[in-house]
DNA sequence: CCAAAAGTGTTCAGCTTACACCCATGA
DNA sequence: TCATGGGTGTAAGCTGAACACTTTTGG
């Protein structure tokens, strides 16, 4: 036993942080969440959100603390990114950095607590300069992600629960970044089978107004163990 | 200064290792490369090969070095797959583990480097019982696998640089395991012009023997830049 | 009554899939 | 000469892409 923990003591111990590129939709733009940076060194600079992983905490937990201090959130889809591991990524010292991104929907959001935490939402096309090797994970982030939604319903993430075909067309115009034809989408997206059309109507954003739907999770299980795969 | 580095300090450092799961294919099975673990805890049971991330190494640099030591080869296709930190997933200590994967060609391969160091090829189908999380860790490289080499042609790294069509098709099949039409499967991967055919043929499978083809890298980049996407 | 967004079908091209026979050669 | 694996073409169905007009209603 003893020699046993001889063998890893030879070895160094790093200090290993978590980063988080919050991703949110607000009907327009797909926007990320950016705080001034609160400590030393590169003090109020723009950054992600992130903080070390402390003695007691998996990553992933410690992932979702720091979501939930800045934020206020929890239950929210949060997932391992990529880890960063450059010596000399940090100029202070070494940090070894498990980057995570998270898809919030913005309107269940408590948007006080962000911004008594120095948090601010840019949108993904014009976003200041980052710390560190952070415009790297940003950019691997939306790349995950654009690829992610394609094969997997993860966009409902970023809606609230009731939203409409349009909204949702929306939110895929802005993730890829290009226009959509809304017959050919509507169409593809409704042969699914896995969205529930509500009797009401959302009438903000027409005078005509648009029907309500909800993602059914569990059909979209169901039909997950039966071999259907999501593809939009 | 001072107080910067203070800031850190307040945070726990932890072990940091890195595993790799090394895919080779032999015409057959796809198979992965196991070692008998030779350090206690656990010393003796069937184990990814690992090491510990050292003061100036970045952790790709690390698993590099892992694979050099452990089979000699460099210059492989090596991937970073993802990052187990659960707190308990080591008995002894606390290790954060960072997974790769490797694609070798098994036939450039020195096998008695492998043999040397108690590692052993086995099929993915088959192989023994793994210790901590590294079952887990191998179902997730075969899972990266799969998906990843539709859309990218990362199955050449796993054959020789000359391969026939058949040969290239058995490859598939054993990642995906299952069988795939022969007519389809050439005609879709020459339709994508990345193939150079070759005068020679493989006459070691068949009497009437197969033409050996190459894989165009530079072909594929120059594709690729104009927006062009394999798929297979 | 008009501006603005919601909602709806059809056609065509290209791709995927299924499927069966001849070829070359070594033993 | 025969057993073995290599190599080839076509037809049918399905999917993705392009495209324009009607509906509703608040102002």
């Amino acid at each position: 036993m003893n020699k046993t923990k001889t063998t890893y003591q030879a070895n160094p111990r790093h200090y290993v942080a978590v980063d988080s590129i919050v991703f949110g939709f607000d009907g327009e733009d797909l926007k990320i969440l950016l705080i001034k940076r609160k400590i030393e060194p590169l003090k109020g600079e723009w950054s992600l959100m992130g903080g070390f992983v402390q003695e007691k905490q998996s990553i992933d937990q410690a992932a979702e603390i720091v979501l939930k201090n800045l934020t206020g959130l929890d239950n929210v889809y949060l997932e391992q990114l990529s880890t960063f591991g450059e010596v000399q990524r940090d100029p202070i010292d070494r940090v070894i950095s498990v980057a995570y991104y998270a898809l919030i929907k913005l309107n269940e959001y408590d948007r006080q607590i962000v911004h008594n935490n120095g948090g601010e939402w840019f949108s993904i096309s014009n976003y200041p300069k980052l710390i560190l090797d952070h415009e790297e994970m940003v950019q691997t982030a939306i790349s995950k992600l654009r690829r992610k939604c394609r094969t997997q319903p993860i966009g409902f993430e970023l809606l609230p629960e009731k939203f409409t075909i349009p909204q949702l067309q929306s939110l895929y115009e802005a993730i890829w970044m290009q226009k959509l034809d809304k017959r050919n989408f509507r169409k593809k997206f409704l042969s699914m089978n896995l969205l529930d059309k509500l009797e009401e109507k959302d009438k903000e954003n027409s005078k005509k107004g648009a029907f309500y739907y909800k993602f059914n999770k569990e059909k979209y299980e169901q039909l997950t163990s039966r071999g259907f795969i999501f593809e939009i």
